[in-house]
RNA sequence: GGUCCCAUCGUCUAGUGGUUAGGACACUGGGUUCUCAUCCCAGCAACAGGGGUUCGACUCCCCUUGGGAUCACCA
């Protein structure tokens, strides 16, 4: 079997993690199976449009990697991909309906169906239209919604995911096939387009498994052969057990972008978001997850979105990448007074905290230090209130005279760490005092900071002029 | 309210009739003779409840409870 599937959004927003998952998804079926991955826009709501939505989706997509075949922006041979341009297609396949009689005008305003609704709200009752369909219906002419004509009965069928799935004949409806705007409804255009796209995996969220028997008497009165259909489950806010949505906070792909999250940890993380592959690893590559992605396997019940297993993921993928691959992706989060400073140092200040980094956003406030001079007021404040119980049991003159023998002694240093670290050691045991005073306070004279990458290093990479320079100016504000 | 879906540690999950119910995140403690981080080790912590079926149920069935989706001229 052909294998093509689709991502069908609508351009209302940017994309959220669950809309993306779905879009990981279907990409990995299409690209597991060699087939094709169709990127379709579903703009039949002009009012809900939102400018710039298009191209978020697309940078989104792109951005993790989620290359499409077709797509509006790149063409297909069933473009066009965007459902405004396809109006006529819709027109030709509902007046088909029309001719067989499954299909008819709708002759009721929108403030009588909305009574009739409102009746069997009160009545405890679902609403069904076709409870009142016309015996009569005008002729179609464009200006009032049509409906379609359903033919009620019950249903069973097979989701990929959720398994045999049955509903009774109550729950189908004489649902609008194009509104009075002339706009095809999503539940009318989705099945023209998937159709005619020759779509052989329909992947797409919960909200729409209650619909699906309308689809499916559509399919029959239409002719069409239905496709392979697989629900996801829907991925939860942190807070509620609600549906993820975008009032959870910075959950838009490109913001974790921007947060410096690496896509391959977002790939990573969101694929495990709802699936495993039944072993215990944690961690996916692209590579991996095309090979091992199976549908089956695909969670039944909504999952959490948990930050901070995105935030592990994402330091682990961090910690992995090689310096010089990562040393780019760096570049635009770096502080601003990092400018005036090359590429191997700032290279060189990258290898010291790429362990600890969470996401690039973190840069600046782990690596301001090498790159302007630590404030005066800071050091003097933590060695006025060591926290530190180690520090906390020397006198500030002690820690003065520690400083100013430190600063003798690494003087004549050629500052290779390997110099720095046998200096260092050696005044350790010339002084007889724990590393635990000296370098700490040799740490808070040269960051201004109670913690900071292991300090020959810090040292190192900062540079002789500097360090002696930092050194000097504590030794001042310790005089006092 | 009708219909449908779901239910294992706080979280993501493994598990398909017989397991000391496993892993990961988070948390706690210890180690890596400098902090923080990394890494390593240890600990904490779950089968929603009740009935069946069975020699035996986390696993199969039913009920209850809880959560979710849907009932638009939105997708």
């Amino acid at each position: 079997m052909k294998v093509r599937t689709r991502f069908a959004p609508s351009p209302t927003g940017a994309l959220h993690v669950g809309g993306i998952r779905t879009a990981l998804f279907a990409w990995l079926v299409a690209r597991q199976a060699k087939g094709q991955f169709v990127l379709r826009l579903e703009d039949t709501d002009k009012k809900r449009e939102q400018a710039g939505a298009e191209e978020q989706i697309i940078n989104s997509l792109k951005v993790l990697g989620l290359q499409y075949d077709e797509g509006p922006d790149c063409g297909g041979q069933f473009a066009p991909y965007r459902q405004s341009e396809r109006l006529e297609s819709y027109k030709q396949w509902a007046q088909k309906l029309i001719d067989k009689g499954r299909a008819y005008a709708d002759p009721y305003t929108v403030e009588e169906v909305q009574k009739f609704r409102d009746e069997a709200q009160k009545a405890k009752k679902p609403f069904l239209y076709r409870n009142h369909r016309p015996t009569q219906p005008p002729k179609w002419n464009g200006k009032t919604p049509l409906r379609f004509q359903s033919e009620p009965k019950p249903y069973k069928w097979h989701d990929e995911v959720l398994g045999d799935l049955n509903t009774g004949p109550e729950v189908v409806d004489d649902f609008i096939l194009i509104k009075s705007d002339g706009y095809p409804t999503y539940n009318f255009s989705h099945i023209i387009d998937d159709a005619e796209m020759e779509i052989s995996h329909v992947i797409r969220g919960q909200e729409f498994i209650a619909s699906t028997p309308n689809y499916l008497n559509l399919y029959e009165a239409l002719g069409l052969e239905r496709p392979i259909l697989a629900t996801m489950p829907h991925i939860l806010g942190p807070e509620g057990k609600k549906k993820l949505s975008k009032r959870d906070g910075a959950k838009d792909v490109l913001d974790y972008i921007e947060a410096g999250y690496l896509p391959e940890a977002l790939v990573s993380f969101i694929s495990t978001l709802g699936w495993n592959d039944g072993t215990e690893q944690e961690i996916f590559t692209v590579e991996e997850l095309i090979d091992k992605f199976d549908l089956k396997k695909v969670q039944r019940s909504g999952a959490k979105f948990d930050e901070q297993r995105l935030e592990w993921t994402n330091g682990h993928f961090i910690r992995e990448m090689p310096l010089n691959k990562l040393s780019p992706i760096a570049e635009s989060f770096w502080p601003e007074a990092a400018e005036r400073f090359d590429e191997q140092y700032k290279k060189d200040v990258l290898s010291l905290v790429q362990e600890r980094l969470k996401f690039m956003a973190e840069l600046p406030q782990l690596t301001s230090f090498f790159f302007s001079e630590p404030k005066i007021s800071e050091v003097k404040e933590l060695f006025d209130n060591p926290t530190d119980r180690q520090l906390k049991s020397a006198s500030k003159l002690q820690i003065k005279a520690l400083l100013v023998e430190s600063a003798k002694v690494l003087e004549p240093s050629d500052f290779t760490e390997k110099d720095i670290t046998s200096r260092l050691n050696g005044l350790l045991e010339q002084l007889n005092t724990k590393p635990g005073i000296l370098f700490a306070a040799i740490r808070i004279a040269i960051t201004g900071s109670k913690s900071s990458p292991q300090l020959f290093g810090t040292l190192r990479v900062l540079g002789k002029d500097k360090s002696l320079e930092r050194l000097k100016r504590a030794i001042e504000t310790l005089r006092s």
